[in-house]
DNA sequence: ACGTTTGGCACAAACGATTGCGCAGCATCA
DNA sequence: TGATGCTGCGCAATCGTTTGTGCCAAACGT
């Protein structure tokens, strides 16, 4: 059948909705509004129903740019992280993702790179296209340029992964992380401690190494400053950094490594130096990406609840965008042991 | 300084940009379009240039609402993939983000998560969108009920990663690439081969698996049917196949696994069964994803072009938005040489 | 000096959806 | 009977941008 007034893509418009309903397309649009307000403002059940019958029949979709338009709303979340290529940033986004389309929201996502000009850039394209609320996961420092920029511009955001200030951020609790790890280690009975650190503006690096520290100092474990180092949160970054602290003249015999890639990297720095892992030397790693209980010697991990981040961070986004009164969430993590930090438990692992 | 005519979220509107020039809204229209025809019916280049000062100046950025509406084009690529926590997808999708936006576009990406409910739901929701055109990462079979429903629909596509039946296409020469992974196990001296095939319906495991076993036959090396076994792209997929082929009366020496996730769970399942990969069984992955050299024993894996895959993925879905004509891309891959084939080459691996 | 071209811009009509307002018709109530 | 209220829907303006058409003036040719 040859429908009414379609438009230039030949889909339907309300209008070719409304010529075969026999009504106004004002009616239609409020019969097919799933807001009750305008829902009640039209006409009979019986004709809603019969609008929506056709509607569905002929598959009618609102159009998004005639109605952001009218509404200078898009419905749109913006997402912007370091990389995608990460898994852990990417976990966290399929959260946001399932929790934004639960909502009626759908996601746009970019990637920052950790570069100032590009997260900038990124940014305002997200803004540009008028994006109704931002999720930003690649905080900087404690003074984030970014979510300064937000905050006085009006545009609803919130923080995930890193927190910056005292922006409205979901995050996990890295410090309580850190303490899992620290307890974890000395309960092992370590004294000789050293940490792998995050890049420096990165808050999640940071609150780890503190909650860390905070454990020690309170069992009277010093750290010297020389076994925190500073690392890139991947293979390579860690395998330099363990390197190194492995072979100065007092090397440590546990090792906190903020971030799983990282904590690989050491692994594999330790072997290098002869060591067995586990057992000469004991690693945790943070995060707990699926492939940490498949290395070859499982990683001791600070499991963080990657996927509830996404889900929860697009729920306090959209709570204020809503004008709804929001605040921010620690989301507590768990510790997950492993060989690498007990030695070989069971000889029997298929 | 207050500027007239603002809209209702307090921006600047092409009307604010023409009252501060003294001309008409049209005029600033052409004067800040980029295309040569609108450019050159617009004014003199005093005017031209003067306005986009100001445009400049006051942060104008057009609003792709309005324009969408107007053109209804909306510069914008739709993205389904399997699931963006796979490195391999993200990589892919990196290339189509750079190389997208280099050209004006900016892309959406969608998780289809190899699901055709949710894939069919996924694609609505882009053409709902009024996306541009259509990047499928997650082609499904050789008569993908998806690019079909758009080949038929006319919105432009192109298949990339996977590919499917007589559509356009942007993938690795898989074939090759499972050619590579036989050449190298026979000139390495195997004869007793296997394949960890991946699930049936992705192209890439198919191909992978039909080169190896062409060159195999070539060869004269028989690969019996129960040393194919079918399984996840992941590694508890890889882990349980290899485990199952060691575990047979006649273990394969030498092992083709169609992916590197899924290498990594055979590198356990072999370590578990007592053998040491490299020297007792031979193992060849598939992607050369950053981790496979990093790995305790690293692997030997075919690389594929994953960054440049998307580029030009992106690039061809283009052309064809603009109507050139365009044709499939098969790019080449080649092998990394790691200990996982050969054995431990150099024990001063630092 | 007088048409004719052309450069430089303005006018106005769309695109598709939303929403305040208003107007019939009917029922209710005094 | 007339005032009032409600139900059910239509009217028309509006969002910001693009683009075909038209108009005025200056430049040009003869």
């Amino acid at each position: 059948m040859s429908l009414p007034h379609l438009d230039r893509s030949g889909r339907p418009t309300l209008r070719t909705v409304a010529e075969l309903a026999g009504v106004h397309v004002s009616t239609v649009s409020r019969a097919l509004s799933d807001s009750p307000s305008a829902n009640e403002r039209s006409g009979s059940q019986r004709t809603i129903a019969r609008i929506r019958e056709i509607a569905a029949e002929v598959g009618f979709e609102r159009n998004p740019h005639g109605s952001g338009l009218r509404t200078s709303r898009s419905s749109l979340l913006g997402v912007l992280v370091p990389r995608l290529s990460d898994v852990v940033l990417a976990t966290i986004y399929e959260g946001i993702e399932d929790s934004a389309r639960a909502r009626g929201y759908q996601t746009f996502v970019v990637n920052g790179r950790d570069e100032p000009a590009i997260r900038r850039e990124r940014l305002q394209m997200l803004l540009a296209r008028r994006v109704d609320g931002i999720v930003l996961g690649d905080a900087h420092g404690d003074a984030d340029e970014l979510a300064a920029t937000l905050a006085e511009r009006g545009t609803p955001f919130v923080l995930t992964n890193r927190h910056s200030a005292a922006h409205v951020s979901v995050t996990c609790d890295d410090l309580l992380g850190g303490r899992l790890a620290a307890e974890h280690l000395l309960d092992l009975g370590h004294t000789a401690l050293a940490v792998v650190a995050g890049e420096p503006y990165a808050s999640t690096g940071r609150d780890r190494t503190a909650g860390f520290l905070q454990v020690c100092a309170e069992r009277g474990v010093e750290v010297p400053p020389e076994r925190i180092v500073h690392a890139q949160f991947d293979v390579d970054g860690g395998r330099g950094a363990a390197g190194a602290l492995l072979a100065s003249p007092a090397p440590p015999t546990g090792m906190f490594v903020v971030n799983d890639f990282a904590a690989i990297g050491a692994m594999g720095a330790a072997r290098a130096a002869g060591l067995t892992v586990g057992t000469d030397v004991a690693i945790v790693g943070y995060n707990d990406i699926p492939l940490a209980s498949q290395l070859p010697v499982p990683l001791t991990s600070v499991a963080s609840p990657m996927h509830e981040m996404g889900v929860r961070a697009a729920e306090t986004l959209i709570a204020a965008i809503d004008g709804r009164p929001v605040e921010s969430l620690r989301l507590p993590p768990t510790l997950s042991v492993r060989e690498s930090s007990t030695g070989v438990l069971e000889p029997t692992t298929l």
